[in-house]
DNA sequence: CGAAGTTTTGACATCGTTCAAACAACGTGG
DNA sequence: CCACGTTGTTTGAACGATGTCAAAACTTCG
């Protein structure tokens, strides 16, 4: 429950591997580079500003006195957030990989920072429905599928079946879900012996069985098969 | 968890009580008068419509394919909602009471509109903080608080108390917070037994120690005295 | 009074948490 | 190359906060 660090294991800064280091400004936009576990838009900053992802991956937590955290939203490239005006918890957008951020002012991108807040409603809206009336099991499902979408890898839709890079840890989902880094675990698990799911290294996952994965985010799945105990058969 | 009716021994419509049931027009404001379970709102109305509770009570419903329902936020008065954008829920607003609204457009009211989303932004993420990590005690007094700012009853806040008119069922403060309806019933009676809060009729609520209750909203409070469980005394 | 809706309360079940330990992957320094 | 520390993951056992089921007590209204 507590703040995780960011996975240590990481990989290259992707603008790094790039022509000596050095980020190419197409037009010139004003670019800003972040190492696991940085964050950025905090209250310092100005009000109307906005970032947009252009590589990497972004969580923005909420956090309470006690450090329980809860993250609100996980963004992938294309997505924008702009400073969050605080309310009773604290809140921070944080890199969960190296991640490269365009930045951006609303009064320079009127439409867009309309759009991404009309963007981030729709989302945080089906999140607390999520939160508050899914079990684990769909939790997991929808996190999978939308994470999918997000940070899919090329060329593995065969079948199918896609595959996603997962920037998070099992604690940061717990986090995100609203469940234990155990729970997220467990039916992970579940998952990959179901075959919903493939993974062997932490950060790749495959989802083998879309279609199903979706009728269980939606919560249209047969409760039984959803629950977290080991499902000890009871032979009929 | 389903969908619940609204109250039923309503209160007679405030607008009607007024001279000869006719709605006074200051300007020349578009309104709208909603009985209670009314829904407004949907998705066949224009993108950019925008409406301004005057007086009543709105609740912005996320509903699930087989029926499991979460409020995401509650509206009072001055409190503006525009339609929201459909997501993987069917979305609603409905009035939990006879409730006047004022039709407007983001065309007409830009910063209105911006405003609004940001206020809505700002409660959404608090509220899934609440969702995902909060405890049901927690939960309670954060809902008890924020009612008691919206709903304010006048002339009751003697020693430091408050008191406000409650339109929501336990069903829904339970779909609200993402709790069951008779969890709700329990946390409230034992706030009541503590000394918390007060009430006899349905509809009136009287925050007796609001400074306590702030404390456990926050997240600050001894976790012993919280749980559901009637404190059988541990006598030292 | 009777009907309908709502709230309260009790007994019990269970999903998810908590606590604990082992395992795995990775980087570091000797 | 390997022991070791660190971080993350998996798994088990037991617990407990909250859910589920059921019934009674209220409240309001016709």
């Amino acid at each position: 429950m507590s703040i995780s660090e960011t996975r240590h294991n990481v990989l290259p800064h992707p603008a790094l591997l790039r022509a000596g280091g050095v980020a190419p400004k197409p037009e010139r936009p004003v670019l800003r580079l972040l190492t696991p576990g940085e964050t950025i838009g905090r209250e310092d900053e100005p009000a109307s500003r906005l970032y947009r992802i252009r590589e990497g991956c972004i969580a923005l937590c909420g956090l309470l006195p006690d450090g329980r955290r809860q993250i609100t939203d996980v963004l992938g490239p294309d997505r924008s957030f702009g400073r969050a005006q605080a309310g009773p918890e604290h809140y921070i957008a944080q890199a969960m990989t190296f991640t490269e951020v365009e930045v951006l002012d609303t009064s320079t991108a009127p439409n867009l920072a309309a759009d991404a807040a009309q963007a981030a409603l729709a989302r945080l809206r089906h999140h607390a429905t999520l939160l508050g009336r899914m079990t684990a099991a769909e939790k997991t499902a929808n996190a999978l599928i939308d994470l999918a979408r997000q940070f899919p890898r090329k060329g593995r839709s065969a079948g199918g079946s896609q595959s996603f890079t997962l920037y998070l840890t099992r604690a940061d989902l717990a986090d995100w879900l609203g469940l234990t880094l155990e729970t997220v675990s467990r039916t992970l698990n579940r998952f990959k012996r179901s075959g919903l799911i493939d993974f062997t290294q932490a950060e790749i996952v495959v989802l083998t069985n879309p279609r199903q994965l979706k009728i269980m985010a939606a919560g249209l799945s047969n409760p039984d098969q959803m629950s977290i105990k080991e499902s000890q058969k009871s032979h009929a």
